[in-house]
DNA sequence: CTGTATCCACGGCGATACTG
DNA sequence: CAGTATCGCCGTGGATACAG
């Protein structure tokens, strides 16, 4: 089993930083790396276009391993944001979707993508010219 | 579709994510996760009131320790969120600042802050109910 | 098919000490 | 003041094997 990250350094971030809605700090940290977990989002977005089974996750994520999609699953499961429906049935079928509570966030991640889509090329072009300039020195 | 070839490069992660703009994937990915990372975030955060110095940021930011500070604001330089200007002054003065493409950065966060922020009382409930499920099983 | 458990390598990150 | 360098812990996550 792992140990999940809401379990991090108790000492250290116990005051809120003082820009975002203080009274909710932790737990906004949490969302906000959550949607920063590069599997949960892909997750996400790979239900946005309906509900899918354990394996057809699996397949349609390339390089997610078994341990992650569980892990990742489990995560999502217990913050609400994705159901998870077995059929007893044999062999055992097992269907993941979207509930509107993550539909929202799929929509709030998407503003990301979005601005990553657009802003991609100038944030390479950044990182070249940082990177040559750097090399120079 | 089946795409179902020999998936064994490990941390790579080659293959792009079908759901995504599969052209610049790699890069998408990486600038989901920068708007993910914790210290990157507050940092970014800290900045929107206008420019500050190294130890100003150190300071306003609790448990950010000197290495992630130095570390976080080098990414947000080389990806161009962020200006550094030196004053070749005794002692000398460093000051951070977001860019144009950082402020629009910041924007795209905080539409996720602002979800987070909404819909926190209702996650946070999801947890509970969750975990207590659980415990019964 | 749908998970769960174990092993282990790698990297993130805090603590600390030192430089210009 | 503004970093850089080094060390060490431990969380993350892939590979693999096993179970319901």
């Amino acid at each position: 089993m792992e140990s999940d990250p809401s379990i991090r350094q108790a000492g250290a971030l116990s005051g809120p930083c003082s820009r975002w809605p203080a009274e909710h700090g932790e737990t906004i940290r949490q969302i906000i790396e959550r949607a920063g977990n590069k599997w949960a989002v892909l997750v996400v977005s790979s239900l946005q276009g309906g509900p899918l089974r354990y394996t057809d996750l699996l397949h349609s994520i390339p390089g997610l391993s078994q341990r992650m999609l569980t892990h990742t699953l489990h995560q999502l499961r217990r913050d609400g944001l994705i159901t998870r429906t077995a059929y007893p049935e044999v062999p055992p079928r097992v269907v993941y979707a979207l509930t509107d509570l993550g539909t929202t966030l799929l929509i709030a991640i998407t503003t990301l993508i979005d601005w990553a889509g657009t802003h991609h090329d100038e944030i390479q072009d950044n990182r070249t010219r940082f990177d040559t300039a750097e090399a120079i020195t």
